[in-house]
DNA sequence: CTTAGGG
DNA sequence: CCCTAAG
């Protein structure tokens, strides 16, 4: 929690001397530690299975609070931190934590390629808009150890000059990251584009092999860039409704509203057709752009392997709903009732442009579908199985249930054989029992 | 445009 | 999630 504020009181008096650079540098570091955050949470999501879930609460308890306060960067982040902390139960175990961000940040690219993917989209970012600024979010990530004891001073390194390297076990970690991107960057090559960045091209020369470094240098053209990524996210979208892939999703959706908070002001609702021509990628990932029936016919010619085929594809633009969101989802419920969706949205969703009204009502009816469920048969066996499935802690589940009581959701429940005058007012009387 | 309901 | 009909 506080751990976090003190940590960059400590970590940037020192090291920076200009004044005048320091506001723009924390925020702009800020910035870059919620990617790699996001790069953090999500590899422990892969390396620790047993975090999944918490895992994605906490990433879009994150992201949510830093698309809120993002208005200055310290504060959104130590919020962020607040929430990070507050939302899992890592601040019992800090090892936990430290374990699953630092060791997922080495351990990341290797594993699978939503990672890079990921990367390549954040570089694009920076590259897109000012060219320099992405780069230091790598080592960032690994300052965000809870009791950041070793990994201040890593920090400190790193921020410093990450050639000078004075703390051994950053230095391991640079290089490993960096070896790893430039593996990457033959299958990969956006990730190749991140290393093209100048602060990088030193610190990465040392411990480069040569033949590879040749390589690297070669930039990417624009239509390449182009061209990957527009297959990177074609064949990322008919698997979107994993788990994993989701994350990336929505970390790309975050990376993708930043600008906002740059002093853009977009216009709220959908505002992804004029504005980033620099992201190809992320304008395709950003789901449900309008109404078009363009991708219709597609076919993403990418047979899915894995991942059921679900022929049909119904769920295109699946975002799976995290707990942070089911719990605004039941606040705004609880303030506006049932059936101002355009309220909630409004008011509880400003931050996620994904959600359309319709899609929260859709979620309520499910979540009354399944609290009914669970209610009916409230066997340990049943309780146990939607635990498997969704942890959907009690408590929400009690909320959900209260407010089914509170406003009926018409017809969600079994009984279809509707009252017999349907001329009653739908609204807030709905009686649910009428004989 | 928003909501409800069904697929 | 998507589509459509109704206010």
């Amino acid at each position: 929690m506080k751990c976090k504020r003190v940590q960059v009181g400590e970590s940037f008096v020192p090291v920076l001397k200009d004044e005048e650079m320091e506001v723009e540098h924390s925020l702009e570091e800020h910035r870059n530690g919620h990617i790699s955050m996001d790069a953090g949470s999500l590899d422990s999501h892969t390396t620790l299975n047993g975090m999944d879930d918490l895992g994605l609460e906490v990433l879009d308890g994150i992201l949510d609070d830093v698309e809120i306060n993002d208005l200055d960067g310290i504060d959104a982040f130590s919020g962020a931190c607040d929430e990070y902390f507050l939302d899992c139960d890592f601040v019992n175990n800090p090892e936990v934590l430290g374990y699953g961000l630092s060791k997922g940040s080495l351990l990341q690219n290797s594993s699978s390629e939503t990672h890079s993917s990921g990367f390549s989209g954040s570089s694009i970012v920076g590259g897109g808009s000012e060219s320099t600024k992405v780069p230091s979010a790598q080592p960032e990530c690994k300052s965000d150890s809870p009791d950041g004891t070793t990994t201040s001073e890593s920090c400190d390194a790193l921020r410093n000059n990450p050639s000078q390297p004075s703390n051994g076990d950053c230095m391991y970690a640079i290089s490993l990251d960096m070896k790893h991107l430039h593996e990457l960057n033959n299958d990969h090559p956006l990730a190749g584009g991140l290393l093209s960045f100048e602060n990088e091209k030193d610190a990465v020369e040392e411990w480069q092999p040569s033949a590879l470094r040749e390589k690297r240098f070669r930039k990417p053209t624009k239509r390449y860039i182009e061209e990957s990524s527009n297959l990177r996210s074609k064949e990322k979208i008919p698997i979107a409704a994993t788990k994993s892939k989701n994350l990336t999703l929505s970390s790309f959706d975050e990376l993708n509203v930043r600008p906002k908070a740059l002093g853009k002001i977009p216009g709220e609702k959908y505002r992804n057709e004029n504005s980033d021509v620099t992201l190809p990628a992320l304008k395709v990932c950003r789901g449900r752009p309008k109404k078009k029936k363009l991708e219709n016919d597609k076919e993403p010619l990418t047979s899915e392997s894995e991942d059921e085929p679900k022929r049909k594809d119904r769920r295109k633009n699946q975002r799976m709903w995290t707990l942070p969101e089911v719990k605004k989802l039941v606040d705004g419920i609880s303030e506006y009732g049932i059936g101002r969706w355009t309220n909630i949205k409004r008011f509880f969703f400003s931050s996620s442009s994904y959600r359309t009204p319709t899609d929260i009502r859709d979620k309520w009816r499910n979540l009354l579908r399944a609290s009914s469920a669970q209610k009916s048969s409230d066997k340990e066996a049943e309780q146990n199985d939607e635990l498997a499935l969704r942890p959907l802690p009690v408590e929400l589940v009690q909320r959900v249930r209260e407010l089914a009581k509170i406003h009926p959701y018409p017809r969600a429940r079994g009984s279809k054989k509707s009252c017999v005058s349907s001329s009653l007012g739908k609204r807030n009387l709905k009686r649910k029992r009428c004989s």
